[in-house]
DNA sequence: ATAAAAAATTTTGTATACATAATAAAGAAA
DNA sequence: TTTCTTTATTATGTATACAAAATTTTTTAT
């Protein structure tokens, strides 16, 4: 019994995959069965362990030999050393942007971002994962930077996959997302590239921050 | 009738692959037939198959859905972004290498870099690429910062794939891997950075000649 | 002979089958 | 009971099977 059609079911279930990372669906260190997620994916295992092979070389999962496939958990060190990534790509990825600008898409981008201010904590909180990926996904994919776009995409999705609970604060984020969406907008690439630095720097800081809190007790 | 045992024949045949890309055993461009290919290897072409899914996340092949999987070949622009993208990764890897640092392994580096200039050209030019690739993982393994590891050890393997005919004077690229090794013997953190940066700058820059030339003609 | 159509072949994408390792459950000994 | 074996169950890794798409070859018509 073959299903009918399916544009590339193998990208599709790889999607699928990193937007239940995403979600928080699926959370750091739990153990991907496979026949359980085949069968509520709608496939079999073939296509599966395609998107695993895929995740496991961009860091998302961790693959132990004879044991499965595991949602990769990084600790704080780890995920310093990811910012200490994403601070040297993603202002290289908003100065490109800033000089191929699709405008349309920052404005949405403003849109979504002011729309995201207004709301109230909770739901701030609930909506600010997803947004935040759109958010740096759409600048690096801006740059026209295949390369760049997709490890960058990569980063963020581990980070935003990690970073449950100790996200800093939310509405500085979105001030500086603003700040970052103008630079752009006028095409101003110096700027957006300063913008987007300072902006990772914070985020970069605030997990030093963490790690020395964490060494202190 | 099944094969007796095999430490994890997905990393096996994926490095093969890889070292198929790298030694040009692999070209741009061409497909690759999945049968063919894993009568080659002695492998079924369920573990080709996430092979393929690895190399194609990592943009050394590129995937054309019920058409195949082909050898990624970039172009002069698309190799001048993956520089853009290396000038600022490698630079940081040296840095922590040259903090990290496994003597033993410098050494050997050290070794074999002299090694190779006592080559005459035709020598030289053939051992070259694996030799390169070895110089850049080396480091940036060192750097013990595994998601920097993987990301340039992809891109390195994507330009010495793509850059066969047009790779700069080797020897000069020897001379300044040795300022490297040497910045990095010390523990010279700022040194090794920046004559990192200068060596991925010129083989940038040369890159940027050749699209001159060809904008010209 | 050349072009178009049809048939045969190959190749891909996906599901499934099956051996072996890993885990859980059941039973025996202390 | 608790711990150690032994047995049963489940899950993984890899090979294989098979439908549908792509390609090549052959046939037919102009």
């Amino acid at each position: 019994m073959y299903k009918v059609i399916a544009e590339d079911l193998n990208q599709q279930v790889y999607e699928s995959l990193r937007y239940m990372i995403l979600s928080g669906e699926l959370v750091p260190d739990q153990k991907l069965v496979q026949e359980e997620l085949a069968q509520r994916l709608q496939v079999s295992r073939t296509p599966l362990l395609s998107a695993f092979a895929k995740l496991e070389r961009e860091m998302l999962l961790t693959s132990i030999p004879r044991r499965g496939y595991y949602v990769r958990s990084v600790n704080l060190n780890e995920l310093l050393q990811i910012y200490e990534i994403r601070l040297r790509l993603e202002p290289l990825g908003a100065y490109e942007a800033a000089s191929n600008i699709n405008e349309e898409e920052i404005e949405k981008l403003m849109i979504k971002t002011e729309a995201l201010g207004l709301l109230d904590d909770e739901k701030l909180n609930s909506q600010f994962r997803s947004y935040d990926y759109a958010f740096h996904s759409t600048i690096m994919q801006m740059s026209n930077n295949p390369f760049l776009e997709k490890m960058v995409s990569s980063f963020n999705l581990v980070t935003l996959g990690n970073l449950t609970g100790m996200l800093r604060n939310v509405r500085d984020s979105l001030a500086e997302h603003t700040v970052i969406l103008r630079s752009i907008l006028t095409h101003d690439s110096e700027k957006a590239e300063q913008a987007m630095f300072k902006h990772v720097e914070v985020a970069k800081k605030r997990i030093e921050q963490y790690i020395l809190e964490k060494d202190c007790s």
